[in-house]
DNA sequence: CTCCATGCTTTCACTCAGTGGAATAGGCTG
DNA sequence: CAGCCTATTCCACTGAGTGAAAGCATGGAG
């Protein structure tokens, strides 16, 4: 190269790296901000970019700035993620949400972390942070607690040695969290207050599949649990039941 | 290179090419199907969907098939398509599913098609064939019809000279849908009776914005429309002046 | 008005990342 | 076991891609 090198990087690992350079809180990017967040010098991103813009994977808005194109949001609803799981459950979700009023999440574990998979708004204003395919940590959110308490052992220890506040009222003794999972497993739902986001309280459940291993979690957010906790906790564990049938039907005899 | 050319691709464009691979009827594909979809070699094709494995943005399965990747469904999402017009209508959406039980669509125009941006699936079963982030030709479905009959001349007369059949009532005939599109803009609504699948019919309204341009159309699919046309009508109505009294709200102080 | 700062874009000489034909390995089938 | 298809590895060749540096626009400050 003149005068440069190729630190570890193809063109197509650079490629991804533009890609990536997007997230929840960058959606719209300059060229310089792309450049800077993929490591790529102006002149490589911006001949990267130009070539995606060619190709519907972003689109470049009057003033500049770039977002993700509709071609890449076309290939994305591709991903077994959106087809599968999410799908399944769709129904059970809408059924929840009629039922009980309140925003409704589908997540399951990705990693340390927890990977909203489907979203529905509730009529109640409850301030929500999630966003379907956003990540959030598990120790502070309901369907996070469900999912760690059935994770493996190195999963829960390791998240459970980095606990990190997000609101005053988030868990992050570790001693305090381990005795919430225990009853989590015993008692077949998680809660939380106002631990990710003030104002909102959560009960989550687990989805299982055939063999019982916990795939995924519901949840409903509500601005307060005082009241109908049990009814909550009812009305997830027959659509989470719902879900598990509707898996298994579906293994049975993949149509 | 060693005897062979790059015709007019670079690794960008070859990138964009390994992904267009997929579609809603090629989710799964195998290296040499990747190739060929692409206009690759095996070599080639195969060195990009590894890279692109290791970013995320592809899948490998055990039985060495590819598929799209948890990275690539997250970027997509990012997407403002997802995120503006889609989530102010997805509440919506979801009263008309409550009040009818029927399935909701909810689609905008791209280029001469229809492109799906929410589904929301209802009780009864009636066969759809649109998915989210599908392409459907505009004359054989509701949403297409009121798109087309707010379209720019243009592209009406494009589609009226290209009429396909997909069913035994497809309109095939220019000056049959003609009349019908003009019904459309006068009537306010389109319906379609089996014109897309046998046995699904539907009606559909325009959604417009602040300045009573069409920007995309809500409809309702059911298995008849013999009974109760008028009342679908008001429910989409009702939820058309709701999307975009929303998107006035939105526009005017951008929260 | 000039001057400087910022960010996008073009240029260009250099060179290594990427190329594809051919050969190899691995499965599955008849 | 031969025949066929697919995935993968090899390798000699070369042009696609590289980044420093220099042009352009804007636009804000003095």
């Amino acid at each position: 190269m003149a005068g440069g090198s190729t630190p570890g990087a193809s063109l197509v690992e650079r490629t991804l790296a533009v890609l990536g350079a997007f997230d929840d809180r960058h959606r719209r990017l300059r060229l310089t901000d792309i450049a800077e967040r993929s490591g790529l010098t102006p002149p490589t991103a911006l001949r990267i970019a130009r070539t995606l813009v060619g190709g519907g994977a972003l689109e470049r808005l009057p003033d500049g700035t770039y977002v993700v194109g509709r071609r890449l949001w076309e290939i994305g609803l591709l991903a077994p993620v959106q087809t599968g799981l999410r799908e399944v459950a769709a129904p059970f979700l809408q059924d929840l949400q009629a039922a009980t009023g309140a925003t409704v999440h589908l997540a399951e574990r990705d990693g340390d972390r927890v990977l909203y998979l489907d979203r529905l708004s509730g009529v109640a204003s409850v301030p929500v942070v999630s966003r379907v395919g956003s990540r959030l940590p598990m120790h502070a959110t309901g369907v996070g607690k469900v999912l760690l308490a059935h994770a493996p052992a190195e999963v829960r220890a390791r998240v459970l040695s980095g606990l990190t506040r997000v609101t005053p009222y988030t868990v992050v003794a570790p001693a305090v969290l381990e005795k919430q999972l225990e009853r989590v497993v015993r008692d077949g739902y998680a809660t939380t207050n106002e631990e990710m986001t003030l104002g909102a309280c959560s009960v989550a459940v687990p989805v299982r599949a055939a063999d019982d291993t916990v795939v995924a979690a519901l949840a409903l957010v509500v601005p307060s649990l005082r009241r109908d906790r049990s009814r909550l906790v009812a009305a997830l564990q027959v659509a989470a039941q719902g879900v598990r049938r509707e898996l298994e039907r579906r293994t049975a005899r993949p149509a």
